[in-house]
DNA sequence: CCGAACCAACCTAACGCTTGTTAGGTTATA
DNA sequence: TATAACCTAACAAGCGTTAGGTTGGTTCGG
């Protein structure tokens, strides 16, 4: 049985490593020294080196953990056949979902990897290429079956996924909506525009 | 006459401002040191500190500025009477040219705001949330027309501008396009939405 | 037309402070 | 007793910034 009163091993590793996470997508990795980071824990900033080598190597540890908490979040939608729309549609929520319900990590997804030193920066950006891949090959399939309209994959999918990162943030007047509904709501938006189809008009009845 | 020799009062000024931009944008605020700034002129760190009194008074000065450049942008189309469709599509189109022409001073606007202190971070705030009032009050009237979707404008508008802001480093297989024609495909997508209209089947003949 | 006074631009040198990191000692748990 | 977690103390380097001196073009009185 492993104790828990004042001495523990992985559980502090753990609480640095979110802490971490929420400071740096915060105030940015260059806007948190290693003392702030020990403060907010309540040890010194010398300690943090028994857990982790350097301060670029947490950044790195993040920066990995949350590119597989994405790739972990699409991984069933990509599993299941499905018609491009619908596809898409499920992909977009499922990333929005994992946007908001880890909110430290994905900011560090999203921006923080710049800091990253070569050659981990480039390492990086290919797992982010490879998940971006998989957004493009769904708008590639609906473009050539003509149900999507004929874009360029590459630039739809990272117009999507940027609009979909942003929502992080978005509480409505009635407060937050559930990471599910907002990512539906994100996905009516996107996937139809912004225009009225004047085939149908409002409510013909 | 003024000479143009050896000192120049004006143009240095404006030599820093230039390469501050450029540097805040692509290191960002932090990551950028004034000894690196200088050194980019071929000045000392000193030096600077007869232009401009702070660091953060050259980042004030560039938020504030970008935020000019948008607000210009965006300005003849406001002049203009359109129907929101044409409307919605026009400031895009502005939006993503200044993105675009501009992409040291977008950046600032962007992202590098967080690191102004109170109370000019606040203002700054108020003067994007004023610029994105603009997309919400055409939203609202194309919603109010029921030209377009029943959507919240609050919401619409951060997805639009988010995506907009992204366009800046695209590139396309055959080169860059022109930033007017790269802001008319990412209106055609977000006014037209990923789906293709089912009414009118691709090329019916 | 010329030398002196002026002034802004720029420099060197240094300040106080914070940064990430390390060496070595202490302490409590297993 | 062994070991991992944590501490104190300190390091070299870098930070934004300032004080004070140098330079060179501009301006103006004689």
């Amino acid at each position: 049985m492993q104790a828990a009163s004042a001495k523990r091993p992985q559980d502090r590793k753990s609480v640095i490593f979110a802490t971490a996470a929420q400071l740096f997508s915060q105030q940015g990795y260059l806007g948190t020294s290693m003392r702030e980071l020990a403060e907010r824990i309540g040890i010194e900033a010398a300690s943090i080196y028994s857990h982790y080598p350097s301060k670029e190597d947490l950044l790195r540890e993040l920066a990995w953990k949350a590119a597989e908490a994405f790739d972990t979040a699409i991984e069933p939608v990509l599993a299941h056949v499905l018609p491009p729309g619908r596809k898409l549609r499920a992909l977009l929520v499922a990333h929005v979902c994992c946007v908001i319900e880890q909110q430290a990590s994905a900011g560090i997804f999203l921006t923080e990897w710049r800091h990253l030193s070569e050659p981990y920066r480039t390492d990086y950006l290919n797992l982010r290429d490879r998940y971006e891949g998989h957004f493009r090959e769904v708008l590639r399939q609906g473009v050539l079956q003509g149900q999507f309209r004929p874009l360029d994959p590459r630039f739809a999918s990272l117009i999507l996924l940027s609009a979909a990162n942003m929502t992080a943030g978005w509480r409505n007047a009635e407060g937050p909506l559930s990471p599910e509904a907002l990512g539906q709501e994100l996905a009516d938006l996107l996937l139809q525009g912004v225009i009225a189809p004047t085939a149908t008009p409002p409510s013909p009845n």
